[in-house]
DNA sequence: CTGCTCCCCTGGGAGC
DNA sequence: TGCTCCCAGGGGAGCA
């Protein structure tokens, strides 16, 4: 499941063989892929798409940066074009040294990188870059120009890991909400989803359900740093591999085997023995310790 | 403003 | 062994 940490080590590796490479060719295995975001075009699936389409998808581009913000990348080209991917739950960026096959049914979009000289020599096995997403609850997005990738990431708020604590904890200070709804929503922070709010919640003593407004100060700002933590240990193991995630070439993530309490509820708790518990909240499974992480009711 | 619930989609696990 | 059923997950829409 992709969050903040796995978008982020895959930034990095496609960083390394992707800046200031040309695409030369872009493969459509389905072009409705783009159409989270304009569901008015391109409904008729797998085939042959229009050519406006391999442009918005950076054909004949040169790739200038990758930028994240939250669980969003976008590829930016030299001449401005913007393609935003979002993995949504089961989407990977892998390269691989040939174009997917037709019946590779998931392979939704595929790059032909030309490599720059430097990187010539070990090319083959990278010569394409494929966008694949089972579950198709990822997708992408084309931009025109930069400012719009700042107007769309300006509905999100500050992303969760490269953000100064003090300015989280002030995002998250006024909400009457619940402490977990707030951390999973990208407009509040970007970045967290039900894996590492699971965890900051556990390791800062949180419950999931505690109202924002009646936390103490001092365990707010516990909880800001115990996020901020985790990201980035898991950004520094590669991520955390469930089911599908894999960075670009298709190393998985080491930090699931350091999940205190995702995917644990009925296991003993790591620090004080008792059976975590399992619920539902803010609609998303949740797992805490009934003991380490209990509801406060301190006015502020 | 907030929280629900539903929907999208498919692989994989559980249960029969 | 093979079948069906259910569920996970991010994000957006619609409604109370």
């Amino acid at each position: 499941m992709p969050e903040l940490p796995e978008v982020e080590h895959l930034r990095t590796t496609l960083e390394e063989e992707l800046l200031g490479a040309t695409i030369e060719e872009v493969v459509l295995g389905r072009h409705n892929v783009t159409a989270r975001s304009d569901r008015r075009q391109a409904r008729t699936g797998r085939g042959d798409a229009a050519p406006s389409l391999h442009h918005d998808l950076l054909l004949q581009a040169e790739v200038s940066e990758l930028v994240r913000h939250g669980k969003q990348m976008a590829m930016v080209a030299r001449d401005g074009r913007v393609l935003v991917v979002q993995l949504g739950m089961s989407g990977r960026m892998v390269f691989q040294p040939r174009p997917p096959g037709p019946d590779d049914v998931h392979a939704h979009v595929a790059w032909r990188i030309k490599p720059t000289a430097r990187r010539r020599r070990r090319s083959s096995r990278l010569a394409w870059l494929v966008f694949r997403d089972p579950r198709r609850f990822g997708g992408l997005t084309a931009l025109p120009a930069v400012d719009d990738l700042a107007a769309r990431w300006d509905c999100l708020g500050p992303d969760a890991l490269v953000t100064a604590q003090d300015r989280l904890v002030g995002q998250l200070r006024p909400l009457r909400r619940q402490a977990k709804a707030a951390l999973l929503d990208q407009a509040v922070l970007a970045g967290v989803g039900n894996i590492y709010a699971d965890e900051a919640l556990f390791r800062s003593g949180v419950h999931p359900m505690q109202l924002l407004t009646r936390l103490s100060e001092t365990k707010l700002v516990s909880l800001v740093a115990a996020l901020q933590a985790t990201l980035q240990a898991a950004v520094d193991s590669g991520g955390s591999t469930l089911r599908d995630y894999v960075d670009a070439k298709e190393r998985s993530g080491d930090f699931q085997s350091y999940h205190l309490v995702y995917g644990r509820a009925g296991q003993p708790c790591p620090q004080c023995g008792r059976s975590l518990e399992g619920s539902v909240v803010a609609g998303r499974t949740t797992v805490r310790c009934p003991s380490c992480q209990r509801l406060v009711h301190n006015r502020r």
